[in-house]
DNA sequence: GACAAGAAACCGACCGGTCGGTATGTCTCT
DNA sequence: AGAGACATACCGACCGGTCGGTTTCTTGTC
């Protein structure tokens, strides 16, 4: 019982649960619209915390975008596709873990160095190129099963595994604006769906579910 | 003489000089980050007018969207891609036509309402359904093109033509974060090649560039 | 293992400035 | 004269950030 949950969080704590609170409310709120006051309640813990741990709001949300980065660097490097002999099946396995992470709320399942960037990019350089590492350190993830996928397949084109990877991150993110526009993850389903439907179609796959009897 | 330009605006202008101030500053900084204040200085006119003409900072961004759609409406309408007989090459003229917009700097060319509805949709619904409306209302001009583009192609497909028309807007709204994330407009031309690409391969058209000698 | 001493973690009152919004007055046009 | 279109002064709430102080952990010494 030294750890009594919601209720005051223990020494030493402080800093890890701003940083979680930082996912869940400026992912809901965006970044200018949440106070330091806002992540500290959030956090349970006070100012002085918030101060002591960070220079700035600034500071924090680029260690937030960093934070985010960890995260979710662990989840998708845990995930299963990567088990695929098969290059192209771990490209399609990973659109597909993506379509299944979409559970819950809007917030829940959005990006937040997506949301940041589009807070910061002309404001904020140091939290914008925080993110544009998140982003594009993710894609990096995906180059080389799609070089590898081009060379098995014998797929050429205009385009390259980096161009591809970093489009992946593009649709996911431009999904996650219409289901925040509609309200709908549905619309985010979609997205993903069409994306998947692209990169089958690339390498000469014909989407299953595209087959006529 | 009796508008000169910078100095004070002429009698009458104010709601449309803070529109227009809207588009811009809330693309460069967000709505959030924006002040009333702010809005005036560029605007070039006074708290008084900016009250006087919407009741809350919340009604300017609402007409601020409605605004936005109405000069991107005017702009696509009178865009020459609509010459085309073929509906398929009225699709991918549009396409192009959004590509060759990129110009400029980036809040010069991004999307608003793709901006602010990241930031509102989960506190301001007012605010996120007139993004939505710009945004699926946008969509609609090119069902009918696509629907008739699949007719005379013989295409069909586990994807409708509304699916597909929010899919280009989806596509778009995510190369513009890339493109902020990393400061680089080519992110943006790249994810819309990507997405012609796409479109291309769906009506069964083997994209020019790669067609191998 | 007792204990002093420093460092790190944390607290919460407080500060100057900015925010969205209001109240009221003035100008201009009909 | 009346109404719409501003302009100006102002308000209370809130914001990011500071600061002096307290508690807790760590370390060195014997």
């Amino acid at each position: 019982m030294s750890s009594p949950g919601t209720s005051r969080p223990a020494r030493g704590e402080a800093r890890q649960r701003l940083l979680d609170a930082a996912l869940a409310v400026i992912r809901a709120q965006g970044y200018a619209a949440t106070s330091v006051e806002d992540l500290c309640a959030a956090a349970g813990v006070t100012k002085g915390a918030f101060f002591h741990h960070f220079r700035s709001k600034e500071d924090l949300a680029v260690a937030a975008a960093e934070h985010w980065s960890a995260l979710t660097g662990a989840l998708f490097a845990a995930a299963p596709y990567h088990a695929h002999e098969d290059p192209l099946a771990r490209v399609l396995g990973y659109v597909d873990f993506r379509r299944d992470l979409i559970r819950g709320s809007l917030a829940e399942f959005t990006c937040l160095v997506g949301t940041m960037t589009q807070e910061t990019f002309a404001t904020a350089p140091a939290i914008r190129d925080a993110c544009a590492a998140s982003i594009t350190g993710h894609a990096g993830t995906l180059e080389a099963d799609i070089a590898e996928a081009m060379q098995r397949y014998g797929v050429r084109g205009a385009w390259t595994p980096r161009s591809l990877a970093r489009h992946t991150q593009a649709v996911l993110q431009g999904a996650f604006i219409l289901a925040k526009a509609t309200d709908d993850p549905d619309a985010a389903r979609d997205g993903i769906a069409h994306l998947r439907r692209y990169i089958a179609l690339l390498f000469g796959q014909t989407p299953a579910e595209e087959t006529l009897p």
